[in-house]
DNA sequence: CCTAGGTGCAGAACTGGCTT
DNA sequence: AAGCCAGTTCTGCACCTAGG
């Protein structure tokens, strides 16, 4: 796959990126990680406030979690050959006013750099959708909400128009506050984590 | 041991634009 | 003005971990 822009230069305009700089309670600080080789993408939410401080993507209790989930180290998670993290927004939000989570992803980041971001990669397999507002932007039509969305299980998803469709997989948010959709449906533990792992396992070892 | 901090989902309520 | 629809915002819900 070629494209007029490498994912190297891409990585350095988001860095410098400030566009939400009047709608960020703090400094414009993008967290990504990007390669070319990159063989499975990761499509989140936003930093939390844990990733932004320490600048390192799902550098938190939900990324620990993503990682047991993935069946994965954090060497193997961090490194931009194997996994690539494109979050929905690429700064942190802030808090909701009710202190009840943090604030919805910015809506800048996606239009804006995601089709920018995506044709650069050259060896991407699987897409991993995680947590509501990268599923209903990129399933569109097909959104039928977290819980039937990760229901479905693998499927394939175009993401961009050149491109040949890659493996999908939905995922709900890692974070510990979802813990009461865990342990509403324990299905995702028992039948979808083992399909997952055993995926991500023969991507990054083969 | 106790407390504070961190964290998203689903569904309801609200808002704004469009049509009749 | 009323009704409809789509999009946005608000609210109620549990648990884990780190630090004092």
């Amino acid at each position: 796959m070629q494209s007029n822009i490498s994912t190297a230069k891409v990585y350095q305009q988001v860095s410098q990126c400030t566009l939400c700089h009047a709608n960020l309670p703090l400094e414009p600080k993008p967290i990504v990680q990007l390669s070319a080789m990159a063989k499975i993408l990761i499509i989140g939410q936003a930093p939390g406030l844990q990733a932004h401080k320490q600048r390192k993507a799902f550098a938190d209790a939900s990324g620990k979690r993503l990682r047991e989930w993935l069946g994965v180290t954090d060497a193997q998670f961090y490194q931009a050959e194997n996994f690539a993290i494109m979050p929905m927004a690429f700064c942190y939000p802030g808090k909701q006013a009710n202190g009840s989570g943090d604030k919805a992803p910015l809506k800048t980041c996606t239009p804006t750099w995601h089709q920018t971001i995506i044709p650069t990669f050259e060896h991407l397999q699987l897409v991993l959708l995680v947590g509501q507002y990268a599923q209903k932007y990129y399933l569109q039509q097909a959104d039928l909400g977290v819980t039937e969305n990760v229901k479905c299980g693998m499927s394939h998803l175009v993401l961009e128009e050149k491109m040949p469709a890659v493996e999908l997989f939905n995922l709900p948010h890692p974070s510990p506050r979802n813990n009461i959709w865990l342990h509403k449906n324990t299905w995702f533990e028992h039948n979808c984590l083992p399909q997952l792992r055993s995926k991500v396992a023969q991507i990054i070892y083969e």
